[in-house]
Formats: structure tokens, sequence, C-alpha cells
DNA sequence: TATGAATGAGTATTCATTCAT
DNA sequence: AATGAATGAATACTCATTCAT
């Protein structure tokens, strides 16, 4: 056989990574775009495949060729999120030297997703959230990972003996309620600016260190 | 000018008030087929004109005399929730006696309320929470006037030196996003229980009496 | 209360029957464009609510006004046929004086239908046969009516020892098939006249007479 | 002109030779799998060219290479269908030893095939019969021909004396039209089974034996 | 006051087909 | 020879809305 990389084949190379480039940012353009008019038209009710279509300039029978169909193109919408999600919290998890500042910095890593994604985070966690425990294959990073960040952080925090002597689900939840609330109540509202949001995320934090904790920070 | 009360116009006034009479009966009952569908068919998505108007028995046709048109009375079913909702957290301060209890049983009103209108909940303040804003004629108890009500206890309770000294705006925010928070973690994921639910106010409410606020409870 | 008839209550009932009639007008000129395009279209699978609507020159919503879906309307065009298909059938029974005349005349009368309603006929017992024993609300003379004509026929002609032996079940059949064979071989094939169909289900009936039943007519 | 034929000309016919076989065995491939979900499928309507490109594992624009669109394919589905058919009935033919015999079983060949390839003989003989007369090149085996064994059978009864002086024409349609008739009903209605159907013909065949045919069997 | 008739705009989805490569 | 990309034209169906009465 011919070993050598003939010029035809090196043509074929290149215009198949062309066309796979192309695929690929074509199947983007189109969650952008996707992303985009949530945002535009406030949500999930008023989002169609006809209008994500017109929005990337295709006609909405190319939508199919990359998505098998609206519930699963939303399904992928979802889960681009989720993957940052997770690597902000696990970045948020890595920064953190101690237990409490590790639960410190995942609170604000969530905070921080949810300011700067907020069509992400209200179609993630107020809109399909039954979403969040969907397995995708390809997909390892799930909200049950994002997640089980936060149950390890909470479960080092306990067994240290930071934290007065609450069961673990009742900590996963009541700090996933905090940043949640103020996230949303952001987002939802617009009544309180980003800034304020850190502002009373940094309280809520501070009132846990003398108020839920078990052992006051030095 | 003829000042004179006739017949004929005390007759054509009695129809007027009857059939005024009559116009609020049918407002009311659309309204109320109309919150019934809301929040049978899980909301805001589904809804639709025609199906209010085969509940009541009238044609569709029938609701534009008394509706504006579809958002007009989606805005009525959301300002009958916070209504209720008003209602609600009004009797939570009624029921207090100390400015920290008023505020515990506020929160505890908010918690029921949203525990036990899910759907209404969710219109209200996660899917057209600018609706929130909005005045409507005639409604006097909008939001604002049941925020008015959680100021007025924050206000209180600085002023008695209840709180630490941060300012009002802060203390609205913070509570609100606490239980705001437990709702909507309930309401999107159910991840947890009603029951779990109020387990998690009633530790975030402890915590804030050592953590949060300045003198104890005697 | 006043039982006078009123102008204006004859105005308005008379109003009402026209839009009564105005209403059973466009049901069956929907009806009759939806037979139309059968013919035309060559049959079933062509044939679409669109075109029908564009047929009567109607928007293809207001069909929806008239039936419940696509299949709601095929479901009336067949049973229209099939009330009509009763009649003949019946016409030929009552036509007989005896048993054997009456089959002879049940079968001729079955022909005749095929040979002039041959769009009805394609979609009554060719493409959707299962229909023929749907029930359809104020239908009383559904196909099921129509064969029991001819078993009654049959019954007749076995007691009083007309038939060979053989179960009643076996004479329906086999008359139904020799009917049904030549109709269907003039309606999809159009190989023979519908002279020649005449012509051949009377040899058909002669060989039946000799070689089927039981006594020679005289 | 230059007579010899070179090296190049025998390679070049070669590879067309093997191109050509490949292509006779993809285009065999595709009406295969074409038949197999026809079958399958139940029919008409359901048929779709990208079910086959996904059946044969190629794409749906290969199919274009061998079909000129999905008519022609549909086409020759029913060609192959009649091939079969053809085939059959003409084994009926041979078998026989008498010109009655042979009727008798080209008869139940008929019946067998329509029994055995319900949705091919739907597709043959009532939903697109115009098929049968239409010429497709390289297929000497039509309809056409199959109906020659049933006319020649016809032919030697009359021509020996085994059936009474009527056209041979009413003898072909009655005869087809007598297992039409059965199979039909026993495809469209499913009112017998094949069992029944079985057992219908033979009576059908018995009364033509006394009823229809000049000289009985020995 | 109430409504029947009608429609235009919109929804998701499927399919046959073409074209450049 | 084979295909990936793309599309135009369909399909059934739903809904909010208008208009004449």
């Amino acid at each position: 056989m011919n070993q050598v990389v003939t010029r035809q084949k090196r043509t074929q190379q290149k215009s198949l990574e062309r066309r796979e480039q192309q695929k690929t940012d074509l199947r983007a353009l189109i969650l952008q775009a996707a992303v985009r008019l949530f945002e535009a038209g406030g949500g999930y009710e008023q989002f169609s495949l006809r209008q994500v279509a017109e929005e990337v300039g295709y006609s909405p029978t190319t939508i199919y060729l990359y998505f098998k169909d609206k519930d699963d193109l939303l399904l992928h919408v979802v889960f681009e999120g989720f993957r940052e999600f997770g690597q902000m919290l696990q970045a948020g998890y890595d920064a953190g030297t101690t237990p409490l500042e590790r639960l410190r910095l995942i609170g604000q890593a969530y905070l921080e997703f949810g300011l700067s994604h907020p069509v992400h985070y209200r179609l993630m966690f107020m809109q399909r959230s039954e979403m969040m425990f969907q397995k995708l294959e390809g997909h390892l990073h799930t909200v049950v990972d994002s997640f089980a960040v936060l149950q390890a952080a909470v479960h080092e925090a306990l067994e240290q003996g930071f934290l007065a002597p609450y069961p673990l689900e009742v900590y996963t939840a009541l700090l996933w309620a905090d940043v949640h609330g103020i996230v949303a109540l952001q987002i939802s509202t617009g009544q309180i600016t980003p800034e304020q949001a850190r502002a009373i995320n940094d309280v809520s934090w501070a009132r846990n260190l003398t108020g839920l904790l078990a052992r006051p920070q030095p």
C-alpha cells in the first residue's frame, strides 16, 4: 500500500476538517442563537425552532441536521450551561484551603455564574430544572457532579467539626437556597444590582460564621 | 337642563346597575376559572383563552368583553395572587407581638404561600416578575404593598435595636432571598419536600438570631 | 309572558335558520370537496386538509369548525357513503319476493353502489375498511346494519331450503366476495366496463343457481 | 478507426464491468430493502426514501444514483411483486395436467400470493393498479404476462369443451373476480382468516364445476 | 350582552430533492 | 460512486383575535 501522503489526500483531509469545523461552527451558532433568543424573548415559552433558524439565517429544516428536535436543542443549551457551571464550582473548591473557605468560594462561584449567565441560570434552575437530572451521552459533568463538589465540601467541614451537627442534607439545601435566593432575586426581579447581590451574599455568609458554624473563624 | 329624575331615568339607572352587577359577576367567574385552570394546567404555557371560555361556559369572544386580551387576563390572575399574598403577609405581621417575631411570622407566611400556591408563585416571582411592578387600576394591594409590610417590620426591628446596623435594604433583600431560595428550591427542583422546606426555614431563621441579629431573643 | 310572535322573534328565528342552513351547507360543501379530492388525487394518501380547504375556498382553520380533525372528516365521508349503501341494499331486499330473488337483488344493489360511487367504495371497503366497524354518534345505519340485511336474506334462503347446507358465514362471505371482486376489478383496474361488470355479475349469479343452490329455480 | 483492443481498453472495460456489477448489487440491495420496508411498514403511505437509505446504510442521496425518484423506486417494488406473482401463476399452470385442474391451480396460486403478500397485493391491485400496465424496460414478466397464463388456460379449457360457451373475456374476468374478491375481503376487512379464505375459494370453485363448467369432472 | 364564523400567524416536524464536492 | 449540507414545500393542528350580527 502507498503510505505517501499525496496532495489529494491532504486536500481531502483539509476539506474534511473544514467541513467538520463548519459543522461544529453551525452547531455552536445555533446554540448561541438559541441562548440569545432566550434572553430576548423572555424565556422558555416564546422560544421556537423557527425563530432560531431565522436568527442564524438558515432554514428551519437545517436545525434538524444538528439537533434531533426542539427538546434536544434545549437540552444541549442546558448542558452547555452545566458544563461551565460545574467548572466554576470546582474551581471554587480547588481555590480554597480550609473547608469553610471552600464553602465560601463555592458559594461565590455559584453566585458569579448566576450573575454572569442569567439566561442560562433561568433555564437551568428555574424553567427546565428537570433537565438537571437527565443524562446526556458524552456529557459527564452534569449538575449532579456539580453538587457532589458542594456535598464534598460540606462533608469535610462537618467531619472536621466546623459545622453544628445538622444533617448534611440540611446544609447543602440551606447553602444552596442562600445563593439561589440571591441570584433569583437579581435575575427575576432586577430589584438589586449584581454588586448588591455580592454584598448581600457576603452578609449572608458572615452570619453563618457566627450563627451557624460551630467554631468561630479566627 | 332637566334636573327631574323621571321614571324612565330611574329605570335606565337600575338596568345599568343590574348590568354592572352581572358584568362584575361574570368577570369574577372568568377570573376564578382562569386561576383554576392556571393552577391545574401547570401554568403559563398551557394556559389558553379558549380553555377559560369553555370552563366558564361562555364563548371565547365573550372574554374580550371583560378583559382586553389574554395578557390582561393573565395580569389579573397575577394580581389575584398578589392579593392573597399580601393578606397572608399582613396576617403574619399582625400575629406577631415583637419586631423579631413579626419578621419570623412574615417569613413563614411567605413560605406557606409559596408552598401552597406553587403555580402562582412561579408566575408571580419567576416567570412574569415584571408584572410585580405594574400598576393595575383598582388594585391597591400590589406586591409593593406586600413588601411595605416587610419593610415596616424591618424598620421597627432596626429602630428598636434588634438588628445589627446594616442598611434596611440589605435586610429586606436578605430575608427575601432566604425564603425565596427555599421556596424556589422546592418548586423548581422538587429536591426537597414541603416539610423539609419548613425545617430548613427554621434553621435559617435560628442562625439569624445568633448570627445576624444584635440581641438574642429572651 | 308575551306569547305573541313579534317581528323581532321571527327575524331572529329566520336568521337562526339561515345560519343553520349555511352551517349545514358549508359542512356539506366540505364533505363534497373531500370526496372530489379523493377522486382527483387518486385516493387516500395524497389527501390533505389544506387541499380540502383550498377546494372549498376557506382557510384550513375553518375546517376545524366543522370537523374535529382530519380523521373525523374522513370518518364522516365514509359514513355518508355507508348511509346510502345501506339504503340501496335495503331497497334491494324489499324489492324481492322470494329469498333467492332477494339475494340477487341485494347483490345487484351492491354492484350498482360500487359502480356509481367508486371513490366512496374505494375508501369504504379498500382503504379505510376499519371504519366499517366504528360507531359514529347519530349514525344508526352503519355497515353492520347493511350486512344484517344480507345475513337476513341468506338466513331465510337457508331456512326455506333454497341453499345447499353450508354455514351461513360461508354464504355471506362468498356472495360478498363475488360482487366485491367484480366491483374492485372495475374500480381498481378499469379493465372492464360497468356494463361488462353487470354482465359478469349475471353470469356469476346464474352459476350459483345451478351450482350452489339446492333447488333449481322454476 | 482503431479496431485493436488495447490493454487500456480491456482494463477500462473490466473496470466498467466491475462497476456495473457493483451498481447492480447496490441496486438489488436497495430494492430488497425497499420491499422489506414496504411489507413491514404496512405499505404505501408510510414508505419513505430516507428510511430505505437508512436500511441499506447509504445516504439518501445515493438512492438517486440508482433510481430516478421515489416513484421510480416504487414502480420497481411493484414489478418485483409482479415477477413473483407471475412465477407463482405459471407454476400453478405447469402443475396441472388438465385444463380445469390448471384453472383451479392458477386460482389457488393467485390466492396464496395474495394471502402471503398482502401489502404487495394491496399496492399492486388496489392502490397503484395503474402500474400494472406500465412498461418497464428490462422487465418482461409484467402483469400482462401473468394474465396471459390465465388466458391460455381458459382458452384450452374452452377449446376442449370444458366450459360453457361464454366469451373468453367473461371467464378471465369472472375467475379473477372470484379470487380477487376473496383476497381483498381478507386483506381489507380482516373479516375472514386465511384458512376461511381458502375454504371459501374451494366452495367457489366447486360451484363452478357443476354450475359453470360444461362437463363435470370425472 | 353575547356569539358564531372566520382567519392569519404560528407551532413542530417530515420528506423528496438538489447541488457542490 | 457517494455524500454532507441545505432547503422548499408539505403536513396536522392550535391559538388569539376580529367582525358582523
